[in-house]
RNA sequence: GCCGUGUUAGCUCAGUGGCAGAGCAACUCACUCGUAAUGAGUAGGUCAGGGGUUCAAAUCCCCUACACGGCUCCA
């Protein structure tokens, strides 16, 4: 019998049979790492696991640790959803059912038929039901001609689409019962793998991504290999809804919508804007530091500058219409970004190589006009507060200048807790480089610069090409908030475009005029965005020194109301955000509504205070602390404010 | 913008062709209370807006507004 050579990950080597299979591999290692192979990585490349190997190679068991497992279970189920389709709407007609980041989808063309959210527990339970009949995944290799029969046969116009951009002898066929599809592969060895299954959604998407096309009906899904991880995903999924922002932000009273006002346009109540303040100041002084100069700019600017910007040519159309005036031939814009004000005050003098770095910073509110469909929550909206700096600088200058912003934004991430990040650093197509504007050696120095500046602060970097703007480099930060949902923050952007659109100089050393680069920072993107993130990286449990009401001063009875008051008046020279619940009810009441207004100090006052100048001090989530006099009390928050940084 | 699903009291939601509902919140009264909901009462509605079908519409149909999910993932 003929032998083959598989080496392992763990760098040994094992003689097998020809024609073993990767799960008669894994059974020979052991009966429970057999139970638990999804599919396999032959020589880099991912194959059944019941497919026959014939040759030396690398091989890799791949089971749900393994993204490349999860996969396979999910293309898996997204056949198996196909199949309990077709047993159901007999003639629908199937497109792309590929797994997808946290699941699987199938895009169908339901014809006559229409299928809705209500339908997706009646596809589940049949899914189910095929399940347990165990039905294998049968893989074929099939010529070109026979394929093109077969959909022929089917009336299947979506797969004879696909099979006209195969070569012959590169496609194969997977069966699994009575459903067949054109598929690369691989599967897991049958559908009895697939343990858990909740179909998620119903959505439209365009045959092709393309809005001309066929609007095809898209179902999600996602599976899992044993059901408790279901329920835990489902879990999860709870948490994440108790979680939202949009709910957070409601149940505390940190902002709102209105029709009359628009869509995508919030309003901030108090307990927000609140929140919205500390956090510009928490910048303020930050920036205050690293020499930063405050400006202030209008939130209109006339058509002309953003003619010479560029954003008129490139997003007229689709932005906020022009502002018109009496004054015919007048029109005036909204502004939808501070970048071009900016580059104004820049201009408004002259400047010299001694001037640079000149960084000008500004809480600056921008309105974009998003499309319907995009606006979510605080995340995106149509009018927004920049945490926007511009930093002018020569070329030599940006590395050093990217090292502090980098500061900036590690500063923030430490004080707001997001612990788990990587720095993406967006460089040029190199294959393509002539569609980026500036100079080749400047662009060299800074996608060099920017490498470098991300490695001396010790980042953990992840190297993009083809990402960056057209304009410039970039650095942002994926960072994963409480409960693993990832988010970009904190850009750092070059910029060749705007001083040459602006004609930005500076006279140098050598008294010729030179062209200064521009970085564009942001490192909480926008105090919208910025909030969201907070409120469902924190559950709307805020870090004492950015709760909107840091204490609530809680009268046993109406008798203490003047203690109470005392107690409020005290607090409140000491700067503590603080109110009194003086209304006429019991303590248990009030406790539990400042509990669930997430407020970080409760002091319960009735008799035993008033008579000692005492507090009865209750923290968030934690519960009955003990008492202390007022002044201890105030000594505490004040250092639990003070010491956040 | 496109596809789908929604919009009922301040909030959460029930009501699918035949009298507009509940809990919480609000207001009034009583209770003056010790660490997550005191009791009783009162008030609160253009059922998102507009049009249509019907003897009769929150309910069925059409239009509009707004919200939610998706529209990048290529067998």
């Amino acid at each position: 019998m003929e032998i083959i050579n598989v080496s392992l990950p763990d760098g040994s080597v094992k003689q097998y049979p020809v024609g073993h299979t990767a799960l008669q591999i894994a059974e020979s290692i052991s009966h429970s790492l057999a139970k638990r192979v999804l599919s396999a990585l032959v020589d880099n490349e991912i194959w059944d696991a019941t497919r026959p190997i014939s040759k030396d190679c690398k091989l890799k068991l791949l089971t749900w640790e393994d993204d490349e497992g999860k996969a396979t279970l999910w293309h898996s189920s997204a056949h198996l959803m196909a199949e309990a389709i077709e047993h159901l709407y007999p003639g629908v007609r199937f497109w792309v059912g590929p797994p997808v980041e946290n699941g699987f989808y199938y895009d169908i063309d339901t014809g006559e038929e229409k299928i809705t959210l209500n339908d997706l527990e009646v596809i589940e339970k049949k899914m189910m039901e095929l399940v347990k009949q165990n039905h294998p995944y049968i893989r074929k290799e099939v010529s070109k001609k026979e394929a093109i029969e077969y959909f022929k046969d089917k009336k299947d116009p979506y797969k004879l689409d696909l099979l006209e951009k195969l070569n012959d002898g590169d496609i194969t066929f997977y069966t699994q019962g009575s459903f067949t599809d054109l598929c690369r592969g691989p599967h897991v060895p049958d559908t009895g793998y697939i343990k858990g299954i909740k179909l998620l959604t119903v959505a439209g998407a365009y045959w092709k991504g393309d809005e001309k096309n066929k609007m095809l009906t898209r179902i999600y899904g996602i599976s899992f290999p044993k059901e408790n991880e279901l329920k835990e995903f489902l879990h999860q999924l709870e948490e994440a809804k108790r979680r939202d922002h949009r709910k957070i932000g409601k149940d505390l009273a940190f902002f709102t919508f209105s029709e009359n006002v628009g869509m995508g346009l919030a309003l901030w109540l108090p307990r927000g804007t609140v929140v919205r303040y500390e956090l510009e100041q928490f910048l303020r002084k930050i920036q205050n530091k690293n020499a930063y100069q405050p400006v202030v700019t209008p939130h209109i600017a006339q058509k002309q500058l953003y003619v010479i910007s560029g954003h008129y040519e490139k997003y007229g159309k689709d932005s906020f219409q022009p502002i018109r005036t009496p004054q015919e031939d007048e029109e005036f814009f909204l502004k939808p970004m501070n970048c071009p004000h900016h580059c104004e005050i820049y201009r408004s003098l002259p400047r010299s190589y001694k001037d640079l770095p000149l960084r000008l910073a500004e809480f600056g509110t921008v309105y974009r006009y998003e499309q319907h469909g995009e606006l979510h929550g605080l995340t995106r909206v149509r009018g927004f507060t920049q945490d926007d700096a511009h930093i002018f600088c020569t070329n030599e200058q940006v590395k050093g200048e990217f090292k502090k912003v980098i500061d900036i934004v590690l500063k923030v991430f430490e004080v707001f807790g997001f612990k788990d990040y990587v720095a993406q650093v967006s460089l040029r197509d190199m294959e393509n480089k002539q569609k980026y504007i500036g100079k080749e050696e400047a662009w060299e120095k800074a996608e060099q610069s920017i490498i470098e500046a991300a490695q001396e602060k010790g980042l953990k970097t992840k190297i993009e090409y083809g990402e960056a703007a057209f304009y410039g480099p970039k650095l942002d930060f994926m960072v994963k908030d409480a409960i693993g949902r990832k988010w970009q923050l904190g850009t750092i952007q070059v910029d060749y475009n705007l001083p040459e659109r602006f004609e930005l100089e500076y006279t140098g050393a050598d008294n010729q005029k030179h062209r200064p680069v521009m970085i564009h920072r942001a490192p909480f993107g926008s105090l919208e965005r910025f909030i969201a993130l907070l409120l469902e990286h924190t559950g709307g449990n805020l870090p004492v020194w950015i709760s909107p009401q840091q204490v609530a001063v809680l009268a046993i009875s109406e008798k203490f109301n003047l203690y109470a008051e005392k107690v409020v008046h005290l607090l409140s020279e000491n700067n503590i955000r603080v109110l009194s619940d003086d209304r006429n009810e019991k303590i248990g009441k009030k406790i539990r509504e400042s509990e669930l207004m997430k407020i970080p100090f409760m002091l319960v006052i009735g008799e035993k205070e008033k008579e000692n100048n005492l507090v009865s001090v209750r923290q968030h989530k934690v519960g009955d602390v003990g008492s202390m006099s007022v002044e201890e009390f105030i000594q505490h928050i004040k250092n639990i404010v003070e010491n956040y940084q």
